[in-house]
DNA sequence: CGTGACCTTGAAAGCCTTCAACTCGGGTGG
DNA sequence: CCACCCGAGTTGAAGGCTTTCAAGGTCACG
């Protein structure tokens, strides 16, 4: 399943494309190290995220299946990948791109279309963080991961939470009890019906829409 | 002044570069219009910004000359654009932008790198949001700040707060009072020196770099 | 069936917000 | 010329949302 990145431009380079796999919770780059790599994640999921010197922590993005992860400035990551779950990955070495990127003018543009996704979701983000109540940030929080398994072509319902409540918390910027109360609170409301700890059957899904993007 | 997106790939273009002035406070584009033109900023200072349905707003940046902006989804701005302060822009019609990055590739390339270099400005900003206190994020902004004026070549110090509080506060997920009442507790600490209200002196920089990053 | 990791729930505390009043500076018009 | 007004900023006090601290529950695993 390498090359999902961009099929067209890189099948005939698919021997330097190799295949990483990680368990759940192993580390796949730090922040700081030298940026050697890129990647695609083709199964699992994996968290990026950055701390601050006291160990405080923002998870900046979950990456799934399909998304492209990697990157790097002055050839340094800038955030640190750990598996969430059991993960397969395609990486491929920074330098091939690189040259690659030489040859194959296009291959920039898909990048910049890629990093402008990105830069979309950052500041939708940016917004939920600054600007959001926690019930709002929970309700935007499943239904970013509503909108992802739709997109990707999987089952809408149940909502899948492969992450702990700790790495909820920690890319909405809330605490981990404030994480499970909101949800049994939504539980309560009648808004969401758990399944287990990490499956969420939505309700009413255009009243979550309102809820998240704060209509009154 | 029009130009300083890409001199040497535009030199040849510059008749479809138009100049811009915009007052004060005057909005330059909103979220949601059919996005027809990219800008670079020349003079003056520009806020982006996104707003919940309720009229919540979370800032999402400042732009300053040299900037490049015009951020688009689907041909549609995903942000608003508003002068802080007295502006010019160069503007730049979409459309030629295209045609002229299918005739120059590198163009993407350069693009390339200025959307990595504000992706990670966005992740940054998602730590702060999500993980700093008043304090550190007030810290954090003055120096952020700091660094822009040294990266133009204009004087450090002091450094220019051209946005009112309520920008500010929008800015860094806080409201006005506490960005007030922050900004008066680094001044009696000694921290700071205020000149006004636009203009701050910084003790200790690197006292405060140690702040901004939660170093123990 | 004990152990530990993860999650949930309760109670108290705290940081920031909200509400309110006051100050300051600039522009305007009597 | 100066009183007045208005917007922006500051400061105080009370309140609330989220955090912190603490305890208990659940489930997988050995």
């Amino acid at each position: 399943m390498c090359g999902a990145l961009a099929p067209e431009e890189l099948h005939q380079l698919v021997d330097i494309l190799t295949d990483v796999e990680l368990s759940a919770h192993a580390p796949l780059f730090h922040e700081g190290d030298p940026a050697e790599h890129v990647f695609n994640v083709t199964r699992g999921s994996i968290k990026l995220y950055k701390l601050l010197g006291d160990g405080r922590r923002q998870i900046t993005g979950f990456m799934f299946p399909g998304d492209f992860l990697g990157l790097a400035v002055n050839s340094e990551y800038v955030y640190t990948a750990e598996a969430v779950t059991d993960v397969k990955l395609c990486r491929f070495p920074r330098r091939k791109l690189d040259v690659l990127r030489e040859r194959m003018p296009k291959l920039d543009r898909r990048l910049l279309a890629l990093a402008m996704d990105e830069l979309v979701a950052a500041q939708d983000q940016m917004l939920l963080l600054g600007r959001k109540t926690a019930e709002e940030k929970i309700v935007s929080f499943l239904l970013m991961l509503a909108r992802g398994q739709e997109r990707r072509g999987e089952k809408v319902d149940p909502v899948h939470l492969p992450m702990s409540r700790t790495d909820i918390g920690d890319y909405l910027g809330l605490t981990i009890e404030t994480v499970s109360r909101t949800l049994s609170s939504l539980r309560k409301a009648g808004a969401i019906v758990m399944e287990g700890t990490d499956r969420v059957h939505l309700k009413h899904r255009d009243r979550l829409e309102e809820v998240a993007a704060a209509m009154t």
